[in-house]
DNA sequence: TTTTCGTTCCCACTTACATCA
DNA sequence: GCTGATGTAAGTGGGAACGAA
């Protein structure tokens, strides 16, 4: 095919399309395969209305009006797009690109909302993961600290059990005779077996009440002789708080063992000895 | 009834140009 | 005035739908 143009013509026909940057450019799109009607014209010459129609801009009225008419359906039938084109003075193709166009720039948009959308959702998730996280990591640290309690307390009872388990025995034996613990006289413990069992001698070793009870809470709750869930028992009289203190405990006190080891053990023997009663 | 062909439309991608900082 | 980034009108190629022959 052969191109022929001439710019000086083109300046000549229509001054205000031809600039001279716009017709240099012109001449090297020629040598392009893709080229526009305006752009590359016959051996006839310009093509006025090709010319006419170089990237012009739509005007805001135009624009405003297919505006709302793809705010009122994305899609173009070809009688809407016949009669926009006749009210805005286009060609329908022209309407047709526009409508194209539109769609193209309203998807991208829905595509950045859709993405918007999974990146909020997706930092929430990694929120609560690292939540979740420390969660965990805090229920080990508890795990393996109440581990290495259970553990050192099993073996400070075993000590005890190896060493002393015949004079544990007996002194708890003693104490049982004397009526030193309330519950566990033997006026007491007739009526109350039921509530001693369920004290002293659970089904389920975990309800064996052992908490850190200080020498005051454990006054208080003597006197009040009532046992609160989760709370140390002790069913004795409460005249003198030290001296009411199983024997046992009394004498673990005495040979160096702090009140809370003391009774934990002595709660240990009752559980895994069970011989005394 | 099935096949083929032409037309139209749409989409994705690309180009060329206008505009602006 | 030049330049790069951005927005937009329009070109291109391919596929789908549809009707006529």
């Amino acid at each position: 095919m052969a191109w022929s143009f001439s710019v000086d013509s083109a300046k000549e026909h229509l001054p205000g399309l031809v600039s001279t940057a716009s017709t240099s450019m012109f001449r090297d799109s020629c040598k392009g395969l893709k080229k526009r009607p305006y752009q590359c014209v016959g051996t006839s010459g310009i093509d006025n209305d090709n010319i006419r129609d170089k990237n012009r801009r739509l005007t805001v009225e135009q624009i405003n009006f297919l505006e709302m008419s793809f705010n009122a359906d994305l899609k173009l039938e070809p009688e809407r797009k016949a009669l926009i084109a006749k009210q805005l003075g286009l060609r329908p193709r022209q309407v047709a690109i526009w409508f194209q166009n539109r769609r193209a720039r309203w998807k991208n948009k829905q595509v950045e909302h859709d993405f918007e959308t999974l990146k909020a959702n997706y930092d929430a998730v990694v929120k609560e993961k690292e939540s979740l996280i420390k969660d965990y990591e805090s229920a080990v640290e508890d795990n393996k600290r109440l581990q290495a309690e259970v553990a050192r307390l099993t073996n400070l009872l075993q000590d005890m059990k190896d060493t002393d388990v015949n004079n544990i025995q007996s002194l708890m034996k003693e104490e049982q005779r004397s009526g030193n613990c309330e519950l566990m006289s033997p006026t007491k413990s007739a009526d109350c077996q039921s509530e001693i069992d369920d004290l002293i001698m659970p089904t389920d070793a975990g309800k064996v009440a052992m908490t850190n009870c200080s020498l005051q809470e454990l006054n208080a709750s003597i006197a009040c002789g009532v046992r609160a869930e989760g709370e140390c028992a002790f069913f004795m009289s409460s005249e003198n708080v030290f001296g009411s203190l199983p024997l046992l405990v009394q004498q673990l006190i005495a040979n160096g063992h702090c009140f809370e080891d003391a009774y934990n053990i002595y709660l240990g023997c009752e559980y895994f000895g069970g011989g005394w009663r």
